[in-house]
DNA sequence: CCTCTTCATGTAATCGATTACATTATACTC
DNA sequence: GAGTATAATGTAATCGATTACATGAAGAGG
């Protein structure tokens, strides 16, 4: 079933068929109803290849995921950014590509737009000093970059206010009373990380409270509970703290695990904030004062200003707001 | 760049190149290694609308993602599934399409094949009597299904064991002194749902307990927190049971919140079996006993199951084994 | 009625790969 | 050394769309 079949079966040329398919104009309204009528009755659909290889477009956005579970699952939030981007790719007729990184092989995130799979792309893990944007660059591939990294060169973004999220927890760490408020971070290298600690340090300062080096932590690799639980068991020997901002709900999970082990009440004695507010934070107990990023939102605007890019439109970066929810994980009563 | 530009470069024809990129032999050793030279040099990668023109095939696996956020969030484990799939995909140089069912259009997963966007699709929310079946089997479009809908005639699939998995958790209960097990099943409707209500139905039989219909409820629609606590409080007041098993970990967590604030205690009063085992069931407190499915390895075999058929061979439908993780929510002590 | 637009439509080149077929060179058989 | 198989390479058609350009018809203006 090709532009052709069609074109026969309605009686006129491939010409008038693609014009009526791609909305020209210059149609008699009598052909293009039969037109219409002839490639619904025949079920044809216009072959992406070839209309890909003639436009030299894709129409398709890509993302590469890393070849390791991990980053995947401290991402938690990854099918409600795929969801939020998705969203917008089909409204606009575009679709997604998804390419994992080959053992071995560094650049499928470059074949992947040089192929003329897709025609941007989507980085969602990269570390300050990635050299991937350099060579993106000197392709010139166009694409967005989720988070803020350093050390890259400029390039466009869509980030969560992590800044404020680390102000706000620590802000709310100190409203309930805390002096000392241990800071499990994530990994060092990471844009979130330091953004949430110059949050974590301006609410020191415009409470005038001298910021102690020693109470932050840093996670080696991933944000799980796991290393949550280690860090704390850890800090409890070391110093002392009488609050907890964790990074990451997971990680934060493992913190009250600690915290109670020692035997000490998460909230009465030891508040915790967290990050993210995944499905899993509402339901522990105490559930998790923590701080909410709209994911979703992120995934939608990284869509949009990669599509407005290829369309050579003026492009603005973008910081989305994030806001604390508060529970019981920092009630004193 | 296009391959024109190899072969100008390496002073060869264009069919030379093409044969050293896709290796299939007749060439001498020597120009080989001077097209892969110029190939490596000149940063070529084939054009991958103009092969899939040409060759009738896209190396794209589809998957189309239904407009509402609900399935997904059911579905825990999505992105584990992705991941499993996308290892086999990477390795056998295929990728992945992604496509949302746009608002009003129901035929988005026939689009992206029609089109020649992907070679074949998985489906993974079929419902009993989904049509959708029938249309990808009148267009002779490759298809691998996850999960085993009825009344859609036949077809290949990938599943795990949820028939086993329902007999686990009974059979579980029942070791750990239950006689009376209330059933939270999924949505009428679902593969998993009539599955896991055999297993349930098999280990009363082989228990010898006389199966009671009334204790078995369904979820309306989404197997969440909320839904899993409204039942459980409702049938609190309805019937007696002294043990329940939860078709979803999120549903369980309600279910949970709901003994507990009826005055009893999940585990010594009323033993708790989940399904899924999602992160969030290591986590609650008491920990959540809970079925496990291998969801990797579904998204594996999945991946694996539909390259077997684009290439011709013989394949066959798989299901996968399940296990019980016991935590806490049944230990009686 | 002749010229000039404008509209509707068609013809054919083109995008970048693959591949059937042709061609040449080389080696092998008897 | 003639005949033939085999290896190495090239030429050109092809996949299915888009689109520049050509063409003819109809309407406008004088």
């Amino acid at each position: 079933m090709t532009i052709k079949d069609v074109a026969r079966a309605a009686n006129v040329s491939v010409a008038t068929v693609s014009r009526v398919i791609n909305h020209l104009g210059n149609v008699d309204p009598e052909t293009e109803k039969r037109v219409i009528e002839t490639i619904e009755r025949l079920n044809y659909f216009p072959n992406h290849s070839a209309k890909s290889l003639r436009t030299n477009s894709s129409n398709g956005i890509g993302i590469v995921i890393s070849h390791d579970l991990d980053y995947f699952i401290s991402f938690p939030y990854f099918v409600e950014f795929i969801h939020g981007m998705s969203a917008v790719l089909s409204d606009l007729d575009y679709h997604l590509v998804i390419s994992t990184e080959k053992k071995g092989k560094t650049d499928s995130y470059l074949e992947i737009a040089a192929k003329g799979l897709a025609d941007g792309l989507i980085l969602f893990d990269v570390m300050d000093g990635d050299e991937r944007i350099f060579a993106l660059k000197k392709f010139g591939i166009p694409f967005v970059v989720i988070g803020r990294p350093n050390n890259v060169g400029t390039y466009e973004y869509v980030d969560t206010d992590n800044e404020k999220g680390g102000f706000i927890a620590t802000e709310h760490l100190f409203e309930v009373g805390c002096k000392r408020i241990l800071f499990i971070n994530g990994p060092k290298g990471h844009a979130a990380t330091r953004y949430r600690l110059s949050g974590y340090i301006r609410a020191h300062k415009e409470k005038g409270i001298e910021y102690d080096e020693r109470l932050v932590r840093y996670v080696e690799k991933n944000s799980d509970r796991e290393n949550g639980y280690i860090l704390t068991q850890k800090a409890l020997k070391d110093l002392s703290f009488d609050g907890i901002f964790v990074s990451g709900d997971f990680m934060a999970t493992g913190a009250m695990a600690a915290i109670e082990e020692a035997g000490l009440r998460v909230g009465k004695d030891i508040p915790i904030v967290g990050f993210d507010d995944v499905p899993l934070s509402a339901m522990v107990n105490p559930s998790l004062t923590t701080v909410r990023q709209p994911i979703n939102e992120v995934g939608k605007h990284a869509a949009m200003i990669l599509i407005d890019m290829l369309n050579g439109k003026h492009v603005e970066s973008k910081v989305l707001d994030v806001f604390l929810v508060r529970r019981n994980s920092t009630i004193r009563e």
